[in-house]
RNA sequence: CGGGAUGUAGCGUAGCCCGGUAUCGCGCCACAUUUGGGAUGUGGAGGCCGCAGGUUCGAAUCCUGCCAUCCCGACCA
């Protein structure tokens, strides 16, 4: 492992690069767009899998699976559906290969599908194909059920983690009586993501609403959580879709209400993906590597023994076995890093950099004191602590390094967020403190194109709850009623 | 798909103008000394110089074509 990364004043995306590479978290694969996700990454989002898991079943879900793969002719059902993902569809038009004359791999062209098939970007298509099936009458709903998948999206630029053209996620598709019922439903998952990102990445989240220009495609409703990162640039952490009747009526989901009439069924979709992992780490990481909130590290705790000889190690050891007991006990995930083959110094800088919350180092000196030195990540500060109850203080330690990444994120974003009356400061800010820019807009479509097309800044969302309040359009003057969150997006 | 750049050991690179089978650092292996913030010494292993043609006695180097990656634009969780 080379020393340092480069600091993220310098160069913010090359330093997410380094970080995401150098942290172990993934590297690049073969396939451009692809990512091979590490161990210590897809643990990261293994942890994100179980909790978010456990919200969706507390909330009435159940998982099921559908196929990766799609017929095409189900992609042209809903227009704007089509529309919006048509241009970044990975198609399969052959299911063999055979060696030709110079016995290189080809393709089989006497094996070409008769109906060719999409790698889905998203299964609303093939759910609400499925739907049509299980729904007959109001008895038969709601249905709640959630999907833990791998999608595939051609994008023309990719980054780990943040954008990449197969990605994890998992998508929740509803279907219910009324319209109401969906609404209520498409807000409670916005709800459990919010909770989420703020009680579990500690990242502060803005609830809102998307404008039609950057609604799902298909839906008559686009909720969203957006985050604000390090650089002052916005990131979408997830989105929960009031897609109203559409793809009912796309693919005839009619259902038997109580009054024995026929009617079609109202859906919700939502979804967030291992974009989450990019977000924590811009969201709290520093120059000297990643900065983990201690709800979702592998590892919470490491413990580096120093020594000199055998029997001191031996003596630190048994030590370190009833302190892990402890923290064993109270679910503390800890790692004894006794290899000889690295020196404490090195171990420092590696856990530093892959984002280990807490630190225990324990020498000789230690030993005779009944002390060890305890090191935080996220204020790179460390302590002489007493032995004793040290596994009541570690957990403390961690509870209050949990809230204290949570302060510093939400303290960001606040001193980033900033209320704009003039188009001039808008663009000014823009350039010289990025982050959101709270402005009043006109709410045209027209608007918000024009202002995109001439700062690459776009509306992140209209917050829920929003204040009302009589202003003018910062472009085009006309009169509104509320301020939205404008910022340049990742 | 347009504009720019780059492909040399696991990683980062020198060499390319001016042709002679490849430099340095990190990492790796062995041994020794070390161990409270990224150790040091000695020895060692590792290469189809992106791929395919061409020019030449001889190509990492010159020529042609292809492929890949990165950066900048249009698309996006």
């Amino acid at each position: 492992m080379s020393k340092g990364i480069i600091s993220k004043d310098e160069d913010y995306s090359q330093w997410f690069n380094e970080l995401v590479i150098k942290a172990d978290m993934a590297e690049y694969s073969p396939v451009r767009g692809c990512m091979i996700i590490k161990p210590y990454g897809y643990s990261i989002w293994e942890k994100m899998q179980s909790v978010l898991d456990k919200m969706f079943k507390d909330t009435g879900h159940s998982n099921a699976y559908f196929p990766l793969l799609i017929p095409k002719s189900f992609f042209s059902k809903e227009a704007s559906h089509v529309e919006g993902f048509a241009k970044e569809c990975a198609v399969v038009t052959h299911y063999r290969l055979k060696n030709d004359e110079d016995g290189q791999i080809v393709v089989d062209s006497e094996a070409k599908l008769e109906e060719e098939l999409i790698i889905r970007p998203t299964s609303e298509t093939i759910i609400w194909n499925t739907y049509k099936g299980w729904i007959q009458s109001y008895r038969d709903l709601p249905i709640l059920v959630n999907q833990w998948a791998n999608v595939m999206r051609w994008e023309m630029r990719t980054r780990m983690f943040l954008r990449t053209s197969e990605f994890l996620w998992q998508e929740g598709h509803t279907a219910h009586a009324t319209a109401e019922e969906a609404v209520a439903e498409t807000e409670q998952m916005l709800d459990v993501y919010a909770d989420f990102a703020e009680n579990w990445l500690a990242l502060p989240v803005v609830r809102g609403r998307k404008t039609a220009n950057e609604r799902f495609a298909g839906a008559l409703d686009t909720y969203c959580i957006e985050a604000l990162m390090q650089d002052g640039k916005a990131l979408q952490a997830g989105t929960s879709h009031f897609l109203g009747q559409n793809f009912a009526k796309a693919f005839d989901v009619k259902f038997a209400n109580k009054e024995g009439k026929l009617d079609y069924v109202w859906a919700t979709s939502w979804g967030v993906s291992t974009r989450l992992i990019g977000a924590l780490i811009m969201a709290h990481s520093d120059d000297a590597g990643l900065v983990l909130p201690p709800k979702l590290a592998p590892i919470q705790v490491v413990i580096v023994p120093i020594y000199k000889h055998d029997e001191e190690l031996e003596n630190i050891s048994s030590y370190v076995k009833t302190l892990t007991n402890d923290l064993k006990a109270k679910d503390i995930s800890v790692k004894f890093d006794n290899r000889d083959t690295q020196r404490p110094g090195f171990k420092f800088a590696e856990y530093e950099l892959k984002g280990v919350p807490v630190r225990v180092a324990i020498g000789s000196r230690d030993m005779q004191n009944g002390t060890v030195e305890l090191a935080r990540r996220d204020t790179k500060t460390k302590e002489t602590v007493q032995q004793e109850g040290l596994a009541n203080t570690i957990e403390a330690l961690l509870e209050e390094i949990q809230s204290n990444i949570y302060s510093k994120a939400y303290n960001f974003r606040e001193e980033n967020t900033t209320e704009v009356d003039t188009y001039e400061e808008f663009k000014r800010l823009l350039d010289e403190k990025p982050g959101f820019l709270s402005a009043h807009w006109d709410g045209t479509p027209e608007t918000e194109q024009r202002i995109k097309e001439e700062t690459k800044a776009t509306i992140r969302c209209i917050p829920l709850n929003n204040a009302q309040e009589e202003g003018k359009c910062i472009l085009t003057g006309k009169p509104s009623t509320q301020r939205v969150l404008f910022a340049r997006a990742y």
